[in-house]
Formats: structure tokens, C-alpha cells, sequence
DNA sequence: AATGGGACCTGCGCGC
DNA sequence: TGCGCGCAGGTCCCAT
């Protein structure tokens, strides 16, 4: 599901909702969500202690707990976060909470990840991780981009380079941008590059706004859907008419992942 | 450096 | 109605 519409609509759910909570126990429905730790290490580690803050880097997301470290959680394809007094479907890890509820930790697939770290920051993934996406401005964009070969829809999904760009919000920003999604990064002109920066920066503030797009599982901290799906643009809409021009929106491979587009709109 | 394929997983929708 | 197949928002690892 989860890019950083979505990972950002929950870290605001839980900020509101269980910072300053207490972790009274975790159950665990599938030991297969936790990695690089025993079920009885990490309940040492989080049970009993308070959720003291909430930080999102990327798609990751990072729970700091007080006197201990930090609980670092990926959401992968179909993992989400229901703050609930009940068990939710495909719960696979559930942290019970001293007010009665449950972080419940769903993920269809099983392919979402449950770490724990004394300090976030030296995780190869965060290490590894390119800059955040609002922490570039127009100039900085142009430079990073105007230099790569790669295509440059992968590029923008490429969590190494640019942080929080997946699939869907990737594919909505070429079409925005009027880029053909299999155009070479360096080969875009400064122009091009620079409404596809604003046109990114636009279309995950709306997607911010909206609580994420809801397509398939996804749900929001509270279990609704969010809003977003309803405003995508060519995401999953092949054989449909385009919204700009009418033409029918094709969906190709372009980087192993399917990609929609407008043949038309897009060069 | 860039790209492609497979692996990790489950469950849904579709066509027959 | 039932079954098999393809496909799905992510990331890592390996080979070329």
C-alpha cells in the first residue's frame, strides 16, 4: 500500500492517538512480521514503557519508546495500522495499549517488517535512504535527476535516490508532468524536471490532505479509506479514457512495475 | 551504472 | 459453483 501519503496519515493517527500510551503487552498472531529479534526479546524491550514520539523517514516508520529505543515498523505492500478497541482483520501483531485499545498491525501479504533499534538512524535502511521528497527544493531536485540515466519513473520510486515515491504517486506525477514515464532522467531538460519536482510536491500534499489513496486494502490509523483514490489519474485506470485528452491510457512494464499512461499526453 | 528476474507472502478477482 | 491463474501499493539480492 503505503507510500508517504499513506505512512504519513498514519504517523498523524498515532501522534494523535497513542503518543504518551502506555505498551502494556504485544500479541503475536505471526512471528513472521519481526525481524532480527525474538518475540520475548522485543516484548522486554516495549512492554511497559510509554510511546514518547513518532517519526516518519520515508515509508518507515519509527516509534520512540521511553527508557528503551525504538520500534521500527515497514508496511511494505499491504501493511497497515488500526488504532481500534478491537482485533482487526489480518492482525498479525497487536500492541495492547493501557487505555483498552490496540495498535493492530495488519498485513494481508506478510510481507510488512517489525524491528527494534537502539538508535534508528544506523539502520541500513535509513542509511541507505535518499532525501525526503519536501526536503529538496526545485534547484537541488534538477541536480540530483538531471544527472542519472535511469528511466525516470523508476528513478522516482527508487527509495535509495528519493524517499517515499512508490507506485502509484510516481506514475501520477510523470502523467502530470506530461513525461512519458520511460524517458531517461538525464535527458529531461530543466523544464521538464522541474514541473515534474512541483507536480510531485503538489499531488503528495493533496494525497497528505486527503489521508492517502485507498485502493485494495488500505485503510488510514483509523480504518477508513482514504480519499485520494477517487482524485489518481491514471494509476489503474487502463483502457479508460484520459482525463486531459481522451485518448485510452495504456499500462506497460517499465522498471518490472506496471505503469499507466497516457500515449498521447505523455512524450 | 542500469536493468531484469526471482524471492518473500497471501488473497482477491477474473475467466473458463 | 469451483478452480487455476495473474496480479497487487515494496525491497532486497543476484546476474548480466
Amino acid at each position: 500500500m503505503p507510500e508517504l501519503p499513506e505512512v504519513e496519515t498514519v504517523k498523524r493517527h498515532l501522534i494523535s492517538e497513542v503518543v504518551g500510551k502506555t505498551i502494556v503487552s504485544v500479541v503475536y498472531r505471526d512471528k513472521r512480521l519481526l525481524k532480527g529479534i525474538t518475540t520475548k526479546k522485543f516484548s522486554e524491550l516495549v512492554e511497559g514503557k510509554k510511546i514518547e514520539r513518532i517519526i516518519r523517514r520515508g515509508k518507515v516508520l519509527i516509534l520512540g519508546i521511553k527508557e528503551s529505543g525504538f520500534i521500527i515498523i515497514h508496511l511494505r505492500i499491504s501493511g497497515w495500522l488500526i488504532v481500534s478497541k478491537k482485533e482487526e482483520k489480518f492482525a498479525r501483531v497487536l500492541f495492547c495499549l493501557d487505555d483498552g485499545r490496540f495498535i493492530n498491525f495488519c498485513d494481508q501479504r506478510v510481507l510488512g517488517e517489525l524491528k527494534f533499534s537502539f538508535n534508528w538512524q544506523d539502520l541500513p535502511i535509513i542509511k541507505k535512504m535518499g532525501q525526503e521528497v519536501f526536503d529538496l527544493d526545485s534547484k537541488a531536485f534538477i541536480a540530483l535527476f538531471g544527472n542519472k540515466k535511469s528511466k525516470i519513473k523508476p528513478l522516482l520510486m527508487d527509495q535509495h535516490f528519493l524517499a517515499g515515491i512508490g507506485n502509484i504517486y510516481a506514475q501520477e506525477a510523470v502523467f502530470c508532468a506530461g513525461v512519458h514515464p520511460g524517458r531517461q532522467s538525464n535527458d529531461l531538460s530543466p523544464k521538464e524536471l522541474s514541473k515534474i519536482y512541483q507536480c510531485l510536491k503538489k499531488i503528495l500534499s493533496k494525497a497528505i490532505e486527503k489521508k492517502g489513496s485507498s485502493v485494495d486494502t488500505y485503510r488510514d490509523g483509523e480504518g477508513k479509506k482514504g480519499e485520494y483514490a477517487e482524485l489518481l489519474k491514471v494509476y489503474q485506470r487502463q483502457n479508460l479514457p484520459c482525463v486531459k485528452c481522451k485518448t485510452k491510457i495504456i499500462k506497460e512494464t517499465i522498471g518490472g512495475r506496471g505503469t499507466c499512461f497516457c500515449p498521447r499526453c505523455q512524450n
